[in-house]
DNA sequence: ACTATATATGCTCTAGTTGAGCATAATTAC
DNA sequence: GTAATTATGCTCAACTAGAGCATATATAGT
């Protein structure tokens, strides 16, 4: 028997704190990006993207979340409605791209994410800010127009491989069930939220840029499957969209990001632009009119191109009331099934 | 328009790793603890319950997942089965008592709280370690029989007290409502993940002592709310056994923390233990055994005072094709619903 | 004015899930 | 034996989710 040594903490880490700031614009999403101060060795091609980042100052900010209100209004003029705590990221490697990003040394840098979301675009002032359309870096998680083709055609494939190439049967058992999973293949349904799963399989079987940059290897292409970030923004990024995904079922979040009045499909096309996949209009129309999270204005709009619709506005009381659920999310529906 | 400056990363933090590592032995949840080293000035009642941390050791360690394995095994001789990071905690205020506890001076400490799941109490052969009822943390949390006495007569009080307590009107209703959605009352439900929730509304109601010591109160003590931890460890127990109870939902963890063969009342029991109510055993039969999770050893055992029982075991190929799926959870009936 | 087309909105049908309870079976404790 | 205890099978009603039919009210083009 031995006591347990009070541990001595060791102080030489960085924190830095990435925003994923979110918004829907129309039926596009898109993140506020910025572009970084020029990648590393082997990186000529010129700025590459980056989540907005700063740094966590223990003296200045009482908590993460003030600290990333205070520089992500500070630098990006954008206000943040709600926030929250994505996840901690420190992996080794991280910190190669991410000293050369920090213009520090060598030293471990491990950065908090954050989510948030805005109600739409905000007007940026810094001029190497942009807002992204997310699925230009997944664009394999799109589905609002059918199975992406490049998953039947590139990605599905290449998985295989990887899967087929491991070394006992065992392995290659595994791999594929895990591509099985995340891909929703073989009697799986594609689950939405899955983001983070489907672009970690990706990277380890160098189907994405990232993960032949982070070896130092000579090839920078892999056609078709998105764009590139910097350091493991792109897996930030992912675990944003896999959580957001998630919260729509379960919180009403979706109304931290819709203008102040809004028709049904209007709201529905939000949903489905963040979910990634199109849904059954009056079956939504149902769930969301029972659901007490709206109420109508009253007011109708001229502008659908048809019919005119009824204008909703969100019910606040009601919100409260229902602030543990969510919007009824259907599955995907495969034509085949 | 200005360019985003290049921001410069602070270093003065210093990275503690806690872990929460959660078994069920019989019907009683279970959580390692070590007894700190004395708490602060005003704390000679000796050494208060820690959860078990250890340094992030940026040289040694690739991942933090790779560093809590690590010295938790060297520490408590605990082989860890499922582990997943919880939240990274890093309030000011926690720095005080956390500070004296690492013996280092005022430096800020950030803690990333993992949960660790494991199938059984592990022999501890560390002096000042222990498993402790996690309950004995949150008597509140137990409703297995029936509504704690506790709720009704000095929580639910204190906290109407304290909601009726704020300034404004507003202000009022905004306290009520947090309160009833955190706690079930007025037509909301219990809903058993919220324990942090839960946790917090107490904290900010002076209804935990830690809250009087965080001031450096005078009084402390709150009779009947629970066992304090040192820092904010209750706080980062509070998120592990909500996270824990809602991911019984979606993936089956619960098979973490199983025999390697069990009955099905056993299975249920376990479910209970860490949900905290008492589920309709025939439903959650019918459940487990459509889910595809188990399957019949073909042996009985007789030692459940009663009929003998079938005994089933996991069935790892079911738990691959459904690892996307959790046990079915049900809602808590209250007799008055 | 008439027609095609687009969106809006109401309603129904079916299959599946969930909550609850009844009934019977096979043990042990006294 | 009888009571108590646990195991297990089955049913029923309420509710939910997926799908599609039908009708209403616009705009655009001829």
């Amino acid at each position: 028997m031995r006591k347990t040594p009070a541990p001595s903490l060791a102080t030489n880490v960085a924190i830095a704190l990435n925003a994923v700031i979110a918004v829907v614009d129309g039926d596009r999403p898109k993140v506020l990006c910025v572009r970084a101060p020029s990648g590393g060795p082997g990186q000529e091609a010129g700025r590459e993207l980056a989540l907005p980042y700063g740094p966590f100052d223990p003296e200045r900010h009482r908590t993460f979340e003030i600290g990333v209100r205070e520089w992500v209004e500070r630098q990006t003029h954008v206000t943040l409605g709600y926030v929250e705590q994505l996840y901690t990221f420190g992996d080794k490697g991280r910190e190669a791209p991410a000293a050369a990003l920090a213009g520090g040394a060598g030293e471990r840098v491990v950065s908090v994410g954050y989510l948030a979301l805005a109600p739409g675009l905000a007007e940026l002032h810094a001029e190497d800010a942009l807002w992204a359309d997310w699925y230009s870096f997944f664009p394999w998680e799109d589905w609002r127009g059918g199975e992406p083709a490049i998953l039947r055609e590139l990605i599905i494939p290449g998985l295989e491989g990887w899967a087929g190439a491991a070394d006992s049967k065992e392995q290659k058992k595994a791999r594929q069930a895990r591509v099985n999973l995340a891909f929703g293949l073989d009697g799986f349904g594609w689950e939405e939220e899955r983001t983070l799963d489907r672009y970690e399989l990706m990277y380890e079987a160098d189907l994405v840029v990232e993960a032949l940059r982070d070896r130092g290897d000579e090839k920078t292409q892999t056609p078709g499957t998105g764009v590139a970030m910097i350091s493991d923004h792109r897996r930030i990024l992912a675990t944003a969209i896999g959580r957001l995904r998630g919260k729509l079922k379960y919180r009403p979040v979706i109304f931290e990001m819709t203008a102040p009045a809004f028709t049904l499909l209007q709201l529905q096309r939000s949903a489905e632009t963040i979910v990634g996949f199109k849904f059954h209009k009056q079956n939504f129309r149902r769930s969301v009119e029972k659901s007490g999270f709206v109420e109508a204005t009253g007011e109708m709009t001229g502008e659908t191109g048809g019919r005119p619709a009824a204008l909703f506005r969100v019910d606040r009381d009601g919100l409260k009331d229902r602030a543990a659920a969510g919007l009824a999310i259907p599955r995907l529906r495969r034509p085949g099934d």
